[in-house]
DNA sequence: TAGATTGTTAATCGATTAACAATC
DNA sequence: TAGATTGTTAATCGATTAACAATC
């Protein structure tokens, strides 16, 4: 269905979109325009209209978009109608936060492990995981075959520990270390950093 | 020194080459060039130097720029060559994290404060803080002049809260909650969702 | 000096928006 | 039907890149 090529900015408004839909759902409304979808993202409704484009007709003229059918349709687009598993490096404070966050199961995520090297954090219990050693961390996930990893660990052991990541099959790495990752071509990382966001709002910050 | 008005994507990319000078300098470097910038960080030379020229020449011909100096434009163009006090609203898992997350006054925040509205959380320790009753919320932030905001409560509740950061004063919020938040103008939001980018990142995963 | 790299201009590329025929 | 909103095309806008004179 993706026409040819889809821009990435593209794929990456789509999660919004879906979030927004979500809500909708979840206060009952069963029918969006684009116009309404635009207004509570702040995007221009023809951006949204065209961005659907992209993957097939969802709408309807003169009605606007069913909420779960267009809801549905994303998930699909998005891989998301199953649950994926993700692994978790990292049990700091960082991580635990992220291991009991239980928001992930919702949206299409389950969380499968949780792997630390600090051998006194082994074996202790985080969430309803116990955490695990990494020194069998590559066999264990490539048995699992998992593809997504979740990277909570220092700045300084990041890519050493993606490059164990890549050797275990991972092809996608959300990176919550404050630097930047060297990986193969067909490896993604999507990284978080809430200081590169505070640094960018000082800017406007008068004084 | 900004020319005119520099386009927000440009601004966005400045702590990224903060962080990066920063990764350099402590290991010992002295200088550098656009294309080894942009080499660490997957960005062209050409906009590295193009994004600097924005707001002035901090380089030389044939030699590159020196790291500490440049390091130190950039904090003055971000305005964080002060250290700024934050706010942290929410108590739970995530809150705690990030009050205990100890990277923040490197980078130019310091949380003042944290809050919930949990009446048997209030007055408990966080890290260094001890929990804050929202009630007085407005009144403590006006006072001492705080104007950025960190957001870790549910999505449900993060409207009204950040309603009332606005009415404090507040004029920068780093949204963790899973939702949009419409505040004024004048008020700046960046998010932070890491299930957006999971979402993202399966669209490309095969299967 | 010769080699290297900046700052900047012009060209290219891509994304957003405006507008409207199609149609529910 | 009349009103509303889609899907899509063409126009606009803005961001990135290529290229090079200036110069350290």
């Amino acid at each position: 269905m993706p026409a040819n090529k889809v821009p990435d900015i593209v794929v990456g408004r789509l999660p919004l979109y879906l979030r927004a839909l979500s809500q909708m759902a979840g206060e009952g409304k069963e029918i969006t325009s684009s116009q309404e979808l635009g207004g509570q993202l702040g995007i221009s409704s023809a951006q949204i209209r065209k961005d659907l484009s992209q993957f097939g007709e969802f709408g309807k003229q003169g009605t606007g978009y069913n909420i779960n059918f267009l809801f549905d349709q994303l998930k699909r687009i998005l891989k998301i109608e199953r649950v994926w598993d993700v692994v978790l490096i990292g049990a700091g404070d960082l991580g635990s936060a992220v291991a009991n966050y239980g928001g992930f199961l919702d949206r299409g995520f389950r969380i499968a492990a949780i792997y630390d090297n600090d051998p006194e954090k082994v074996g202790q219990p985080v969430g309803q995981f116990l955490i695990r050693s990494t020194r069998n961390l590559i066999d264990e996930i490539r048995t699992q075959q998992i593809k997504i990893a979740m990277l909570a660990v220092p700045a300084s052991e990041a890519q050493q520990v993606s490059e164990k990541l890549v050797e275990a099959g991972i092809e996608a790495i959300m990176c919550y270390a404050p630097t930047s990752l060297f990986v193969p071509d067909n490896v993604r990382v999507e990284y978080i950093d809430p200081l590169l966001h505070l640094q960018h709002m000082t800017y406007y910050l008068p004084e």
